[in-house]
DNA sequence: CATGAATGAGGCTTCATTCAT
DNA sequence: GATGAATGAAGCCTCATTCAT
């Protein structure tokens, strides 16, 4: 568990096997297979686990919180913001499963077979968050008809944007930190959101 | 050429090798090499095309034109909207090269070699056409300061939301066609800049 | 293993692939490199058994010697001379082992990895060897200022030798079979160091 | 020509291709198939070139010269010493196309093709030069039995010394630079063959 | 249940050479 | 005569998976 996390973000999805994995391991590919069908199953596992972790991790830090402004607040914090290993889960390292999902999670949803990998519920608990954020947006701004694309606009483009922050900068705005990428999609969020009077207009064709 | 992208766009670029493009073309894998030194590259030659001729089109379509503002209407227009084959272009089918663009071209970013790649200016283009619409940006609300941001979610964002709108329609939100892409972006483009009076505030933390 | 020495000493290391040893041994390409990373690999293996082979040889027929100089004698024996099929390793066949090790031995030191290969210590017991041998002739004639360049060219040089009096006989003098490389490296050894009063002048420049 | 010396001495031969060399001469590989039928005979023709030079040398610095001894000893450095890049060759290097015999030309002579080489005459200057050597041996010591083979133990032993020297170290006996090559080589021709009284015995089976 | 061994299939790439202009 | 293009063949290697013990 832990190592493959390792492993791919060591040497990327693309690069990593089943083989390279059990010389990690001092096991052998025979072993892993008892485990994971093939290395494709082991990526959504991992996604599937993250997103879980995630709605976890929102759960906690929004029960106890009555504003819904505020909690879609933490909730931007929690998907753009660092994340940094938790300790109560030894078996995995939260922070390199972040970079893995941010740079190879889309490319699972990017495959000629997500309709396929889809029906497995594989993202399953990215769709819930993705509904629940949308669900409060909707409370919030009930006018405003594009809660969906928001929420999974700001989670993917905040993955990329901290992809680009040390890859591409001419992609993206750099100041102090990538703490840019928070303050732009919070930036985001109010404009759209939590600013009143928005004069919601579609395209205008 | 256009057969690549026509073979490309049937079965992902993942499943697509030189040697069935060369079986389609009725040739030799050697000789698909002649022209591209591996698969990597013709997908970066692709992209660059791509970007090189979307900037091409957003000169045409705005080189007389005054107000900004409507420049940047044209721009997300061009970015957001359908794209259609370009019959100036017999050789090569530019809706299916959108669809390719939209679905493997992050991947070619999303690389452990991202930065060799980078080094060879594959992404020139790419980024010119970010950083002149961000300068568009700058010109219209000089204070905000994400522009390149804004630019590069919008143009991944659209990619993206266009994949959901088929197959994970629960990330997106449909209503009539894939319109609602356009509505969004055009949305949050206005929202964010054509406005006048916002109040920018970066990262609330 | 037996089936490698077979097929290189028939068809020659640079025309041996794995392909054709798998036909041979009625086996699949996948299945041999399970047991050697590549052909030069399975070349190194060979010449590392090889002289490991030829020291456990050298010690069994030496051990119970005193003379020095007769200790030479058997060395450049088994060194130059004919080497048998040695009836107790039914796995492999010295003689062919043998043929191999003169005709391609040298080209997996000739070539542009040693040093690579080298820090594996695929020449260890090569290099143990001709120290033992030189540590041998330092004692018998401390005066000697090259004794490992004189081992090994008596060793290279056995093999060169064996070599053209099969295929460039201009270059070597035959009589008597290829008894002669034995008698030539013999006479070497004894007119430089078992004969006495030799006057030891270095470089004339 | 001179830009294949260069390409063989710095990738090897074996990497070496006409691919390659086209393109470091700003040619094409069917240019290239005009001058040379395959990699192959280019050696051979680098090979044949470098003892035709030598010979040539050698005549000329020997050819007013009377004691045969002497000419052996000059001989020998010309064989054994540093070669320099003759300023007389503007098309060809030879410092580099000595480094490439040393390393790659003892590989021609080991292959299974020899016998088809050898009999279209590419290794005549070789064996000319060893011939005339020995016969010079033989004036010197009509009793020694092995003129051939020491005169082509000493050239291709003093190669592989070279070579060893920089590459094998334990293979070899270091001191002032690699002048020992040429000390113990001379050392072997003075105790061999300039010396009076060597007691000439064979084999001592 | 674990694991060492086997393997068919195919991907990627280069070679050496020829052809057509 | 030079050269851009084409190409059959093969080499090298890895993958994903299964089998037998």
């Amino acid at each position: 568990m832990q190592s493959s996390v390792e492993l791919i973000d060591e040497i990327g999805f693309e690069a990593f096997t089943f083989k390279k994995l059990a010389i990690k391991i001092n096991s052998t590919e025979a072993s892993v297979y008892r485990y994971f069908e093939n290395k494709h199953q082991l990526l959504l596992f991992l996604y599937a686990w993250y997103w879980n972790w995630m709605n976890y991790r929102l759960q906690q830090e929004t029960y106890n919180i009555v504003s819904i402004s505020e909690k879609l607040e933490i909730a931007i914090q929690l998907l753009v913001g660092k994340t940094e290993d938790d300790p109560q889960t030894p078996f995995i390292n939260e922070e390199k499963l972040k970079r893995i999902i941010e740079q190879e999670g889309i490319k699972s949803i990017l495959t000629k077979n997500v309709d396929g990998v889809n029906t497995e519920g594989a993202f399953e608990d990215y769709k819930q968050l993705v509904e629940k954020l949308a669900g409060w947006i909707h409370l919030l701004n009930p006018e405003f008809p594009y809660p969906n694309m928001l929420v999974s606009t700001i989670i993917e483009g905040a993955h990329l944007q901290h992809y680009f922050a040390e890859h591409l900068p001419r992609l993206t705005n750099k100041s102090t930190s990538t703490d840019n990428v928070n303050g732009f999609f919070s930036f985001l969020l109010h404009s759209l959101i939590l600013t009143p009077n928005n004069n919601v207009h579609g395209n205008s064709h």
